[in-house]
DNA sequence: TCTATATACGAACACTGTTCGTGTCAAGCT
DNA sequence: AGCTTGACACGAACAGTGTTCGTATATAGA
């Protein structure tokens, strides 16, 4: 119990993130002591610059505190935890999203964007959604990206429940989308090259199956390879829009 | 280059999982050496009893060596790799998937069948869909589950090209779910209590928010934390599939 | 100037996946 | 029957991981 006092130990910090915002206490009267400490900040951004070059998996706690030049213990004066840091990171990158003032007409582009948004972040910095998978639903960021996505449900009638739920579902599947992409990456990059393949090797394999199994994927192996860029993406998200166009306006709840 | 010839050394068994199969070398001619040598069956079914127990965190290869009564060093003879036994574990998952005749009156009940089916042998065995989210897209076991997909939705009347991309949406929303279940679960587990909360507690924390900032989730906090047992799941399902059937019948691509 | 104390950090612990080299035992050949 | 062969098992070790303890340091206030 002797190095921490008062405010700014993290295990304090964490839980304030997840706590309705206490007015009074924004003040912050407390000017940093040292002349260059390690600061929060600086620790997620060192962080954030490690997963954007070499990904989410090679930030370890001794390559981070490598990359600020000291050792790993002088991180947890800053950070409670490795899932504290990969909060504060998912917190940041919210943060960064820009969420509409909600317009009834356009609503379906809206949410679109906020969703193309995310995924930018998360493919910005290969691996990080698996992080957002692993956060307590109560952190002040994410909520805050989930009330936007709320209003522009709402402005543009999706009923409540409905809208709730999309949410759910909208912010699953990117990072699913992402934690995939992110990992197919990672397996180009340092498996032995040979097992990875590219899109014509794969459909040139699911070609060569046997016909008598595989009817369906031999015929179709153009469709199930096809998709430049964000296609399935772009598809995976018309679909549940537009099923929710369908079905939560003016409808009762389910 | 000692210590392995012939057929049965793991890589070979593992790239034969991902070749088309072939028929010649079926036959298998070769006995078992010893009395009771440790057989990949046995390697599978004792790891998938880890993760049924203890979670697919549990799941070290010195753990499942334990459960075998032997050292880590001897896994080595039936698996190239954690990630040849993940794969090996969910392939053992995928075959216990039964696949309905495709009836094109009821695909909608079909594919959304196969899908809790999928769930929840994920869910028998928490966070393993982590391990399907790294899957290559090449194992047999799972092509087999798409082919099924794919006959179901194709027989219903969908689009190749939206059936294809949608079994792929699909398939990384049951994982996605699921993985995120398992994380809950293990955070409800292990972590200290307090930082996990119940539905009641999560809706009273988020009508605690300040009502400027959070005026919809604050509204709407009952609906955002609704949802009994797989009423989410069974809501972005029906999601996906109803745009299906609105998109793909009858149009052309996309 | 001197003390109090918040911060920084070297060293260590208990883990992880993986490999090397050796030991052991059953099968096939002479 | 005896011997060789080679597939299998496994102890020990290596390079990593997250995390903690105790100590050293350097600053802010008296």
């Amino acid at each position: 119990m002797s190095s921490y006092s008062g405010r700014v130990n993290p295990r304090e910090r964490r839980a304030a993130r997840h706590q309705p915002p206490n007015p009074e206490a924004a003040a912050d009267p407390r000017p940093r002591r040292r002349k260059a400490p390690i600061t929060v900040e600086q620790v997620v951004d060192t962080a954030l610059g490690v997963v954007a070059t070499e990904g989410y998996e090679a930030l370890t706690m001794r390559r981070l505190a490598g990359a600020l030049d000291t050792g790993p213990a002088s991180l947890y004066a800053h950070v409670v935890n490795k899932a504290d840091l990969d909060e504060l990171l998912i917190g940041r990158l919210c943060a960064a999203l820009v969420l509409p003032e909600p317009d009834p007409a356009a609503w379906r582009e809206q949410i679109r964007g906020v969703c193309a948004q995310l995924r930018d972040q998360y493919l910005k910095y290969p691996g990080i959604s698996r992080a957002a998978l692993a956060m307590a639903p109560t952190d002040l960021e994410t909520m805050r990206v989930s009330e936007g996505m709320l209003a522009i449900l709402l402005a543009g009638g999706v009923a409540p429940q409905a809208a709730a739920w999309a949410i759910d579902a909208l912010l699953l599947y990117v990072a699913a989308y992402c934690l995939e992409a992110a990992i197919a990456r990672q397996r180009a990059a340092h498996e032995d090259a040979v097992w990875v393949l590219d899109r014509e090797e794969l459909e040139r394999r699911l070609t060569a199956l046997p016909a008598e199994a595989f009817p369906h994927t031999v015929r179709h192996a153009g469709e199930l390879t096809a998709g430049e860029g964000h296609d399935r993406f772009d598809f995976t998200l018309a679909l549940m829009i537009d099923g929710l166009a369908h079905r939560g306006i003016g409808e009762p709840n389910r």
